[in-house]
DNA sequence: CAGTTACATGCGATTTTTCACATATGTTAT
DNA sequence: ATAACATATGTGAAAAATCGCATGTAACTG
């Protein structure tokens, strides 16, 4: 993993908000996130993709439904920054994470 | 700190490598790390000034060399960002650090 | 099977970032 | 004051990233 290449991953509101949301939840499926952020679904689904392709997500598609999570072989120092800057940034992703959550808590979810 | 913003500031060789030797050396001068990079002199400055203007490094004239270090109130959530990067991908900085630290000792500085 | 839902991608347009070259500013030396 | 050196920035061109819209693919449903 080239450090550059991961912060040019990471430098993307869409892209940055997905990977604290989907850190902060364990995994979440395109439709959680294109309702939590508020975007539209190919916007959503291609910087996922971005993710997916350099190595920093992981899918896994079941039924319908692809979920992402956090790759598992990302390196340590990677999944270091990421939950460095989770914890300290909450203000950054805190409503649309409120909004993740009350969706997949609710039984009418939003897929 | 803005942590999309943060990431954006990371997300080019030539930034990321500066705040590498930076961080490893604890201070670099201009032409330092032009030498060090093989970085024309507007390019290095440009990239320099622009991690200035966001708050991750801080400037400091002494006679007509300006050094630069890592901003002393750069949150700490950036800073271990930044050790972390730094300590676990010296393979991405170790010849440019080379450079710059035998040119800090050499007796005719680059400078 | 056809229809619907969830997700992915091709593609041209727009926006943002980066670059190279010229030039300006600040400092020291003579 | 003039010259030389170190650094900064204005500007337009080139390159890269992002976007919107249309369309394609995969899985379930009846």
């Amino acid at each position: 993993m080239n450090p550059c290449k991961f912060y040019k991953c990471l430098a993307d509101d869409t892209r940055l908000k997905s990977i604290m949301l989907i850190q902060q939840a364990d995994e979440a499926c395109v439709c959680d996130l294109m309702a939590a952020l508020e975007l539209d679904q190919p916007k959503t689904s291609r910087h996922l993709a971005e993710l997916r392709k350099c190595g920093i997500l992981q899918d896994d598609r079941r039924g319908k439904w692809v979920y992402y999570r956090l790759h598992p072989e990302l390196p340590e120092w990677a999944k270091s920054v990421i939950n460095e800057t989770a914890q300290h940034n909450k203000d950054y992703y805190q409503a649309a994470l409120d909004k993740l959550l009350s969706c997949k808590l609710s039984a009418n979810n939003c897929c």
